[in-house]
DNA sequence: TTGTATGCGTTATCAC
DNA sequence: GTGATAACGCATACAA
């Protein structure tokens, strides 16, 4: 502390406090604050005087002690609990973000973009989240058993989930439906009448992996043999080419493949090509959430639009509501994932 | 405000502070807080019945109140100032953020993301940053005469830019050399025996794209043909394609081209391929960036390599170090740009 | 219309 | 070791 004072005193000049600009107008605080507060019932004379003092000293107010008493911030954030890399090459992470932001610059919110990967990161999160530092809390991709979730729960917190971790009850959601996307894409490769249909499942861990993998097996009729599913870690392109590789050894006349996301899509197309097969001509290629890689792809890729601004912007909606004092959706809210279909399949 | 307590005390429960700690454990306040941060002469009964206080009420601290003692908030920004849309696209952007994000996440400081676009945003952004909710900023891209850059050179809020906006003199800055990195790969392409080459210039109001024309200017002696340089906007693909049309209407022959990005030469490359031309059989393209787009172009770019995960380091770094005190490099820190040599020139 | 007094939740400086 | 008490910078109910 007086290592920060020092710093403040003598590096830097001591920033100028409502006191300063009371003293120097020949005013009180009150009245100060009124101004700085745009309230009505202030003279001119005394706003002048005031205006002048702030100009000169240099005032600029200190949030921080402003939230202290307002208790609010003017600040939303919006947690990323990701592996760092993850931020970068998930095109769905950056439309959240931007809808989410857009979303709150509009209602005049400031969006913080929290990122979090080890274990410390987390916890520093955590700990920031439960500062009073923000207003509220979007929250793109919690685990179960997150620390992050606790404390968001815990302290009731407005928050809005991207996806529906199973272990909050009190916070809202938005989210797509996996499973029906799933099954609907299926289905359309099932009816341009492949054969030996085969899943690149990626994800298992999460719900949305877990849910798409839920809704192949739906789309055929409930039984697949394992064999035609090949699991992967990661929504990747370069799980995406293991994957295929794999279900072309098991099964080389295979004639239909469902990837649970574009950049997995994208790596089967290359192992595809690579093994001499056509697409869609030997082999017909369905993807999952519409993102860049769809349209990159040689054949531009069938698959299932993920509405992934319109997410971000629905659960910054939804914390702004709560803000305004509205009641949680009990159930969340489902945004709709409309088949693209183009080349692939 | 008082909709605000309404809230707190009502919908929520009121949160917990260290005067309800310390009535529930029979201790002052002034001991809760010594134990909160582990200080020590406290007896270890004071201590137990102090945990034992604080999960009892459920005690959480309140970083809002501690900042405005302490004058610290453990949060460092990074500020970007670009359409939103960029956020998404530009590789380098990302990647800075995950540089910054790691030293700053080593440190223990938690990075705060803010993006802002338009006037609006700025403002906001700019009484964000003055509010002392932040103890330091790291500033992606600012523009000249820009209300974020006076606020921070105002406040001499401690902070590190990158790339080196003209109207900054007290702040510390990183960046490439531009000029250095543009002569090096534009020489190399003369050293492979092109003739005639041409420049797709896009950004000429910043000082990376001015720069890079400078470099272009300078490895060919100083004085090229001005229709070999096609102007474009913006870094981008289809600014990369419209350049490449131009340049190829203006000079059929033409067998070299030096695109100031990797997205860009993306799009040159593919208007020549369309136009018959093969690569790097009947022209040379080289870009700049060493961004994902090289790798992924057919045949993959030589480039210059832009170490934006570095450049985030650094400037974190910066940020850190003048938050010990010491005092800013002045002129600034450059880091390299060496050339990656592959297969389109 | 304005000034005064009090409180927001913490940490820091003292005496004890 | 510990407990008062004074900041930190601001907003606001109330008195004037």
């Amino acid at each position: 502390m007086s290592t920060m004072r020092f710093v403040d005193r003598v590096l830097r000049r001591r920033r100028a406090t409502v006191n300063d600009v009371a003293l120097e107008a020949g005013v009180s605080r009150g009245t100060v604050s009124r101004v700085l507060n745009g309230e009505r019932y202030v003279s001119s004379e005394a706003r002048a005087a005031i205006d002048a003092a702030i100009a000169k000293v240099g005032y600029v107010p200190n949030t921080a002690a402003r939230n202290l008493v307002t208790q609010r911030s003017g600040a939303i954030g919006l947690v990323v609990h990701e592996p760092h890399s993850l931020f970068v090459e998930d095109p769905n992470i950056a439309s959240i973000l931007l809808g989410a932001n857009a979303a709150l610059s509009e209602a005049d919110y400031q969006m913080a973009c929290l990122i979090a990967d080890t274990r410390r990161d987390v916890d520093r999160l955590a700990r920031y989240l439960s500062g009073g530092l923000l207003d509220g809390v979007i929250i793109v991709s919690a685990r179960t058993s997150d620390p992050i979730t606790s404390v968001v729960e815990k302290l009731q917190l407005p928050a809005a989930f991207i996806g529906h971790p199973v272990d909050i009850s009190t916070s809202a959601y938005v989210a797509i439906d996996n499973v029906a996307g799933a099954r609907e894409i299926t289905s359309r490769l099932v009816a341009t009448g492949r054969k030996k249909i085969g899943m690149i499942a990626a994800a298992l861990d999460r719900d949305s992996g877990a849910d798409r993998l839920a809704g192949f097996t739906e789309a055929l009729g409930g039984d697949v043999d394992p064999s035609l599913v090949a699991g992967v870690r990661l929504y990747s392109y370069s799980d995406g080419q293991a994957g295929m590789r794999e279900l072309l050894e098991r099964h080389p006349d295979i004639d239909g493949v469902f990837a649970s996301s574009d950049a997995v899509a994208a790596g089967a197309l290359d192992v595809l090509t690579a093994a001499g097969r056509s697409v869609p001509g030997d082999v017909g290629v369905v993807g999952f959430d519409d993102s860049s890689w769809a349209l990159r792809c040689d054949p531009p890729l069938s698959t299932v639009h993920q509405p992934a601004t319109e997410l971000g912007r629905a659960a910054a909606d939804a914390v702004l509501r709560q803000l305004q004092g509205e009641p949680v959706e009990p159930g969340g809210i489902f945004l709709d994932t409309p088949i693209v279909w183009r080349a692939s399949a």
